[in-house]
DNA sequence: CACCGTACTGCGCGTTGTGCGCAAAAATCG
DNA sequence: CGATTTTTGCGCACAACGCGCAGTACGGTG
C-alpha cells in the first residue's frame, strides 16, 4: 500500500476540524493526488463517522449537543426529554445530586448544563460529556470499571467512592421496573450499585419512559427503598401505574412540555 | 402558496437540529414541495448561518465551543502523534497501565484502541472518550473532581482510587518539565496526583513534545522518581536534553514515524 | 527471486445534485 | 379590483459524485 494513505486521511480530518471546511480541489492540490482519491478518502472517513461531506468537500463533524442527544435517546426522545425537564426543575440551588448512567439521566444532565451553584456526582459517561462544558456546575466522577453497553461505571471503585459521599437527590435510570421487584438491569453489578445509590440519597427518583413500566428484560434486580418517586411520560397506561401507587410509590406523569399532569 | 414559507423554514431548522441531518428528498416529501424549493430554503438558511449544507441535504451547524481542546491537540500534532506511537509500542500484552489526562496521553489512548488483553486506568476524559469504543480494552476510571481546563479528574476520590491499584507503566503528560524540579503544572492538586501516580507504577514515562522542555509556565511542581523515561520529539535541542541525561534520566527522542532515534 | 494477494491510485463514464432564469400562482397593499 | 411583491414549479447547463476497470506499490510465501 502507498505509504502515506493513512497519514493523509488523518491529516484530512485534522485540516477539516481545524479550519472547519475543506474542499476536494484544495485537498487534491495539497496532497498532490487526484480528486477521485480525495473523494474516496472522504467517503471512507464519512462512513467511519469522522467528518461530514458537503457539496464539493467536507466539514468537521461537531458533536452537536441536541443531535448527539437525539441519537442516543432514540425513539422515545420526546418522552425522555420531557421527563428530564421535570426532573431538572426539582433540583434546588446549592444541592448535591447523584446522576446514574443511561440516556434518560443523560438528558437530565443536558437540562442541568445551565445550572449554577450545583454539585453533580455521576457514574455515567453521558453525564460527564454533557456537563464537561458547564462551567458553573461542580462535577465529581465516581469512577469504576467502564461498562460499554450502558456507558457507565460500575464495580468496587464506584462503590468505594459512593461510600464517601451522600446526596440530596439521586436520579436513576433502568432497563425495566416493576412495583414488586424494583429495578431490572442486565448485571448484578449495576443493580448492586443502584441499591447503594438509593441508600446514600435523601430523595430517590426513577426516570423511565412509559415503555419500560412493568418490563422484565433481564434477571438482576435492585430493591427500591421505602419512599421513592417514579417519573414517567403521558404514554403510560393507568393500569401500568396502579400497582406502583398501590405500593405507596409517588408517581409523576409528565406532559410533553415537562410539566406534571 | 407561500402561506407557510417562514414556518416551513423554521421547521427545517428544527428538524435539522433535532435529528442532526435532513435530506432534500425527505424534506421535499415532508412539506409536499419540490426539491427546488427546499434547495432555495437551504441556500437561504445557510447564508443566514442557521445550518450547514451537505451533499443532498443539510445538517445542524454549531459554534465551536470545544474547539479549544481540538486546537490544543492541533498544536504540535505531528510530534504528539509520533510520541504516542512510540509509547504504545512499549505496552506489552496482559499489562496494566495508567494514563494521565492531557492531549499527548490522549493521543496514546488513540493508538491503544486496537490493543487486546490490556487494562487501562485513567484520570483523563480524553482517554475515556478514545477508549469508549475499544471493545477489547478493559478501562478503569479513577474518578475525582472534573477539572475542565485539562479535561481530567483530580482530588481525593482520584487519590483514594489510586491507592487501591498498582501499574506496570504510567504515562504522564505535563505543562512543563525541567531536569531539576520535575513536572510543572497549574495546580498543586495535579502535581500531587502525578507524584502519587509515579509511586504506584513500576515504569514511569513522561510524554512531552519538545516545546515543553525546560518550560516553567506555573509554580506547582511534582518531583520525579529515581528512574524515569523522558519521551519527546526530534525538534528537541540537544542542549535542552543534556540536563536530563546528566541527571540519569532515560531520554528517548522519537522520529515522525514513531521510531526512536 | 519469482509469485501472489491486498490495498491504493488514476481514469473514463453514467448518474445525481445544484444553481439560475423564466413564467405562473398566491398573498399584500393602495 | 388591480398592481406589486414574494414564492413556487420547471427546464437546462454544469459540476460533483459513485462505480467499474486497469495499473502499481507493498508485504508475505514457497
Amino acid at each position: 500500500m502507498p505509504r502515506g494513505t493513512q497519514a493523509r486521511r488523518e491529516a484530512i480530518v485534522r485540516l477539516a476540524t481545524t479550519s472547519g471546511l475543506a474542499s476536494v480541489e484544495e485537498l487534491s492540490a495539497t496532497f498532490d493526488v487526484t480528486p477521485s482519491t480525495i473523494r474516496r478518502d472522504l467517503a471512507q472517513l464519512e462512513s467511519a463517522g469522522e467528518l461530514a461531506r458537503t457539496y464539493g468537500g467536507a466539514m468537521a463533524i461537531v458533536a452537536h449537543p441536541e443531535a448527539s442527544l437525539r441519537q442516543r435517546l432514540g425513539e422515545a426522545f420526546e418522552a425522555k426529554s420531557a421527563i428530564a425537564k421535570w426532573a431538572a426543575a426539582q433540583v434546588g440551588a446549592g444541592e448535591t445530586v447523584l446522576l446514574d448512567a443511561g440516556s434518560t439521566v443523560g438528558a437530565l444532565a443536558h437540562e442541568l448544563r445551565g445550572a449554577r451553584d450545583l454539585t453533580v456526582a455521576t457514574t455515567g459517561m453521558t453525564v460527564l460529556e454533557e456537563l464537561a462544558g458547564a462551567e458553573r456546575v461542580h462535577v465529581e466522577c465516581l469512577g469504576g470499571t467502564l461498562r460499554r453497553l450502558s456507558a457507565g461505571f460500575v464495580g468496587p471503585l464506584a462503590e468505594a467512592a459512593l461510600s464517601r459521599m451522600t446526596f440530596d437527590r439521586v436520579f436513576l435510570g433502568a432497563d425495566g421496573v416493576t412495583a414488586d421487584d424494583g429495578i431490572c438491569e442486565a448485571s448484578l453489578q449495576q443493580t448492586r450499585l443502584k441499591e447503594l445509590m438509593t441508600r446514600r440519597s435523601d430523595a430517590v427518583y426513577l426516570l423511565v419512559h412509559a415503555a419500560k413500566l412493568g418490563r422484565r428484560p433481564f434477571h438482576a434486580w435492585a430493591r427500591m427503598p421505602e419512599r421513592w418517586t417514579l417519573v414517567t411520560d403521558a404514554a403510560a397506561e393507568p393500569s401500568a401505574l396502579a400497582p406502583f401507587r398501590a405500593n405507596g410509590v409517588q408517581v409523576v406523569v409528565v406532559g410533553t412540555d415537562g410539566s406534571a399532569i
